[in-house]
DNA sequence: TCTGGGGTCCTAGGACCC
DNA sequence: TCTGGGGTCCTAGGACCC
């Protein structure tokens, strides 16, 4: 029997839950009704638009595209600084409103939710009735708009839910494939991004229903398991199961920050690796895990990407020796081009309730653990600057880089 | 185009082993 | 060794998602 899928899709999420919290807070302008987006600082080197208004797009602006461009197209741009904390509580109560409906939700990411309805129909009945009422309940009670695509797979539900914004229901069954979904350019399909258009194109193939009708043996030649993969998605042929957002499911944890300055002196580096792996150590303790290997890499400030990794014997979530693994790592690497960006990341992580620890090192690593602990303990009882290390001070660079703490649900993965 | 930050997965080539 | 081949592990880089 055929499964009924709800993807949600919150529409231009940043911009709107940044709108309705101003105007809860007496500010009588609703951004939403001006061209406007939410963007970065360029001081700090951070400037993309991240989300933007429904009256900014005729403007062209982009998501992604730099603040400088966006204002070339709308010197009335209106742009706020991102708050990501809003935007998880904003997420974290439209899934709770959701939550009343069924329990088998898989958080995508931070606005994107799938629902697993197949087993609510005897219930509350008609699925798509129940998708216009959810939709209206958000509008009303949440004060944001959502487009929700209702179909029997992951894929169709998704790809329905981007056919009308905004706030709108749309369905796409199997039997409405050809009619909906053939007709659009290729790359609005799941999965086929820039360089995979390129390559389609290359084939002369232009929409998903030339995608669909391609011969898949000739697609898996130049595009090996991304050929048929596609090919599938063109054809609806999706059946993943709409899987329980569980944080424990999580591969690595890493941070990375554009610096506001180029770094040019392995000092200055060293102290930015000391800032990503101390924030990273906390997320890895704080899911409880321990972390094999690590990993760092680089930006030029000629946008050059590099990158370094190794395996280590004993898996840990110390932030001194993550730290220095991270220094290592570097000191390998870097030929002193001046850095506009750096990331320290953690993978291949192993629950950390059994540790076989060297005899050696059990002393050394309990003293060390016991710091750690102590440390999350008082950043989270008052503020995480409340503790900081004095190589910081004066030094320009943050003592905690990267966002994403508590909260973590980061299960936004490029797979279904 | 003066261009963020969080992820996941796949592929290719070399090392190493049998 | 101017020789073969398969399997697995490791690493770098690139593709994609939001």
């Amino acid at each position: 029997m055929s499964k009924v899928i709800f993807h949600i899709d919150v529409n231009s999420a940043y911009l709107s839950w940044e709108a309705v919290h101003r105007l809860q807070h007496g500010d009588p302008l609703d951004l939403r009704t001006v061209p406007s987006a939410v963007g970065g600082d360029p001081i700090k080197r951070h400037g993309i638009i991240l989300a933007k208004s429904i009256p900014a797009k005729p403007f062209k602006i982009q998501t992604g595209e730099s603040l400088m461009a966006a204002f070339q197209k709308c010197p009335t741009l209106k742009v706020v600084p991102p708050r990501y904390d809003l935007y998880l509580r904003s997420s974290n109560a439209m899934i709770e409103l959701i939550s009343e409906y069924s329990s088998q939700i898989q958080r995508y990411s931070i606005d994107e939710c799938f629902v697993d309805f197949t087993d609510m129909i005897k219930l509350f009945g008609d699925p798509i009735e129940v998708a216009y009422l959810i939709k209206e309940r958000i509008k009303k009670e949440l004060g944001f708009t959502v487009s929700i695509g209702v179909s029997s797979n992951k894929l169709l539900a998704k790809v329905a839910s981007d056919l009308k914004k905004p706030d709108a229901v749309t369905t796409l069954f199997p039997e409405e494939i050809s009619q909906k979904m053939w007709p659009l350019p290729v790359g609005e399909l799941f999965m086929v991004g820039r360089a995979t258009v390129k390559k389609l194109n290359f084939l002369g193939i232009e929409t998903i229903g030339d995608l669909a009708n391609y011969d898949v043996d000739i697609l898996k030649g130049s595009l090996k398991s991304q050929g048929i993969l596609v090919w599938n998605y063109a054809n609806g042929i999706e059946n993943s199961p709409v899987k329980k957002s569980n944080h424990l499911a999580i591969k690595s944890i890493g941070n990375s920050s554009t610096i506001p300055f180029d770094i040019d002196n392995q000092k200055e580096a060293h102290l930015m690796l000391l800032s990503l792996s101390e924030m990273v150590a906390m997320r890895l303790r704080d899911s409880q895990y321990l972390a094999r290997l690590v990993s760092i890499t680089y930006k030029t400030n000629n946008f050059n990407s590099l990158g370094h990794q190794k395996k280590f014997e004993i898996p840990t979530d110390h932030t001194t020796e993550i730290y220095h693994y991270a220094r290592t790592l570097f000191d390998e690497l870097w030929d002193g081009t001046p850095l506009r960006h750096l990331g320290v990341r953690v993978s291949e992580l192993c629950e950390n309730d059994f540790v076989q620890l060297h005899l050696f090192d059990a002393y050394a690593r309990r003293k060390n653990g016991k710091l750690d602990q102590v440390i999350d303990e008082l950043r989270g009882r008052f503020e995480p600057k409340s503790i900081m290390r004095g190589c910081f001070v004066g030094s320009g660079i943050k003592p905690l880089t990267g966002g994403v703490g508590e909260d973590d649900f980061p299960l936004m993965s490029s797979i279904l």
